[in-house]
DNA sequence: GCCGTGGCTTGATCCGGATCAAGGGCCCTG
DNA sequence: CAGGGCCCTTGATCCGGATCAAGCCACGGC
């Protein structure tokens, strides 16, 4: 079993992992399916598509993808698990940058600067499709729906990136966080309110620039208030309108 | 004369307009310089890079380069002037979300959502270079130089996206900000340690994501402590390497 | 079993920067 | 010229969240 259960009295979610050996079912939930069904299954060009994918994992939690100042040569498409992307500053303070879930894909910002910028650090047990980027560059010059699909990718992030920028209450942080990875999963066919936090406190904190006390400490008020059930890296939303709602300035539309 | 004189005691930098009726120069500085010079200058190809180019302009300090919901038809390489883009979220506040120098691209976010989910306001008269989206994404598809260099472009938007994230002190933020207008200047070909601040004080706290009073008391402070010259919008960076020392964990290397 | 460690929670205190408030300078317009 | 608006600066006060501190629990190693 991948996913350790924590005992908790929580009911468990299914597990978040879309390898569960269905490679359609896979593709279907992968950030290239767009790309793929725009060639259409099946056809000469999906081939191609399907040999610059190398299948690569396991990675056990805490165990790196890449690291800050390797070479890039790929991008990664998450197969299953989850993977926080960190840089460390100057003074050894850790960054962490976002958490990726089966489907998406980690890497994109180190097509410029030609070395990842960051560490890529899995969270628990993970695989992932590994896209060779000069290969996949080729194809997309060859093929427009390739090309435009990774403008897509690119420009998508972008507008992730200036989400968190804002300045804006702890409450607000949280209650967005815990919507869009809602939304995020349930984009991809799982429960959209029943999953399992797998990143720390700490690491969640770090991520939306809290106190990891002061990410516990709202998550204990969500609670009182009825929004949320959590226990442990159990998390169940109980309220999702409310709690979409606390979260509505950080989020879209 | 476009840019007003402050009647300042500070001595006029040079204004930090590329477009001096010398095309080639603007084309040196501009954005796409690297696909260019990769297609090679005089060649039938950069006559189609060139072919895709609109000039528009002059907008007004104040007017709109593109509102956000404008259906994505085109980016925008900044030809001369300063442009600031922002969103304004639910409850009506801005957000200001970067400043784009003579040379830089804007637009690029819009890709994935195909309209533009931020405004751009000219912050004095300011002229652009418009390149229809469309007809690029085909240029791109034959000329390999053209895709990179709109890969790079993407993913270098998203290294700098990220750096406004961390949680940082009043000093860092405007220390790191200082510098990297600087740099941005010099890498134009413009002096990097003295030029005008073309947004307000309002707008550079929204961007650092501070009070507008604090921006103008670290500011006072970095005067007091011989790091700058500033009045009204002339700065003068006297101490370059300290001031990057103030804000090196957020600048890169 | 015992102990050490790391993640999590909760309480008490502190501080950086927001907010409130007031005043000055500049520019525009009538 | 006066009046009004905007931008900027500086001072006083306040507050949200960081930091410090203590204790709990689950887990792994010995």
């Amino acid at each position: 079993m991948r996913l350790e259960n924590q005992a908790g009295r929580l009911p468990e979610p299914p597990s978040p992992i879309a390898d569960d050996g269905d490679e359609a079912h896979f593709c279907r939930t992968c950030a290239f399916a767009g790309a793929c069904q725009a060639v259409g299954y099946g056809k000469p060009e999906l081939r191609e598509l399907h040999c610059l994918v190398e299948h690569v994992g396991p990675f056990r939690a805490g165990e790196h993808v890449f690291r800050t100042g390797n070479p890039f040569r790929a991008i990664f498409a998450v197969r299953s698990g989850t993977v926080k992307t960190s840089m460390v500053d100057k003074e050894g303070r850790e960054q962490v940058l976002g958490f990726y879930l089966p489907g998406e894909v980690i890497g994109l910002n180190a097509i410029y600067p030609e070395h990842f910028p960051c560490d890529a650090i899995a969270l628990e047990t993970s695989y992932f499709c590994r896209f060779s980027f000069p290969a996949m560059s080729a194809l997309a010059a060859r093929m427009p729906a390739v090309q435009s699909h990774l403008f897509r990718l690119l420009s998508k992030e972008l507008g992730s990136a200036s989400l968190l920028a804002g300045d804006h209450s702890a409450d607000e942080r949280m209650a967005a966080f815990l919507t869009d990875l809602g939304q995020r999963y349930a984009a991809r066919g799982f429960s959209g309110t029943q999953f399992q936090l797998s990143m720390s406190r700490g690491d969640i904190a770090n991520y939306l620039r809290l106190a990891a006390e002061t990410v516990s400490r709202v998550l204990s008020r969500f609670r009182n208030q009825g929004l949320i059930e959590v226990e442990g890296r159990q998390l169940l939303i109980r309220d999702p309108a409310s709690l979409r709602h606390v979260g509505r300035s950080l989020l879209p539309d």
